[in-house]
DNA sequence: TCGAAGGTTCAAGTATTATCGAACCATGAC
DNA sequence: GTCATGGTTCGATAATACTTGAACCTTCGA
């Protein structure tokens, strides 16, 4: 086969804005760590493997999976980056759907 | 014993406002019945028995947890009224800890 | 004092989530 | 190619959370 798939690269699939859910949102950022990676998110993309959490025990498969429950709330972008992935914040999408609601969860103390 | 326990009237407890958590507060806004019932305490106190869910076949017991999860998160105040329960939202402690939060759930759509 | 209304708590079963190792896949370096 | 790096996915198990009926408690009204 020559012929490459065409847009294959291990594609992860996102929801569309209009398809947010708070309470998928509120439950995504309502783990320590999964908060955690959203604050690293904050100043901008970050690629996965320099976004370490404070614990360095937890196995990568639990990373990984962290980042899907992110992912699938529509909480972050998860795109792949040369050999790894580069992870951003959908901010503009969860700012336009749920106003002020990131600003209040990453200002809070 | 004639002599009353002084304060009975059983008494749930509240958790401080120092002592708030963000992540606990996400997790209990985070499902959707307890959403439902933060809504309907919005423009003000109400009597736990007029505060009704959509689905009208939750039992008592499950709709009483739903309530405790929501106190223990320090969501909501639930303080006994004559032979009921009046619940209200903690809304002033809530804004001075985490700013805006409240709004932003109340307000998205 | 008795009964009913309104709620909490307990115990037990069910469902959902978290965690991890192992297997696997893609990319870039060589 | 081959290998190491970086991640995802799967399957299993552990840990949490949800749901409910039963038992119980308190308050109001008769």
């Amino acid at each position: 086969m020559t012929a490459p798939p065409n847009g294959s690269s291990h594609d992860l699939a996102h929801p569309q804005e209009q398809d947010l859910d708070l309470t998928q949102v509120l439950f995504a950022l309502s783990d320590p760590g999964r908060l955690e990676i959203v604050r690293q998110l904050r100043d901008g993309p970050v690629e996965m493997a320099q976004c370490n959490l404070a614990d360095p025990t937890v196995a990568k498969s639990t990373k990984s999976h962290l980042f899907k429950v992110l992912r699938e709330a529509g909480v972050i972008l998860n795109l792949p980056k040369g050999r790894g992935r580069l992870l951003s914040l959908r901010r503009e999408e969860l700012d336009r759907r749920f106003p002020g609601l990131l600003d209040a969860v990453l200002d809070a103390s």
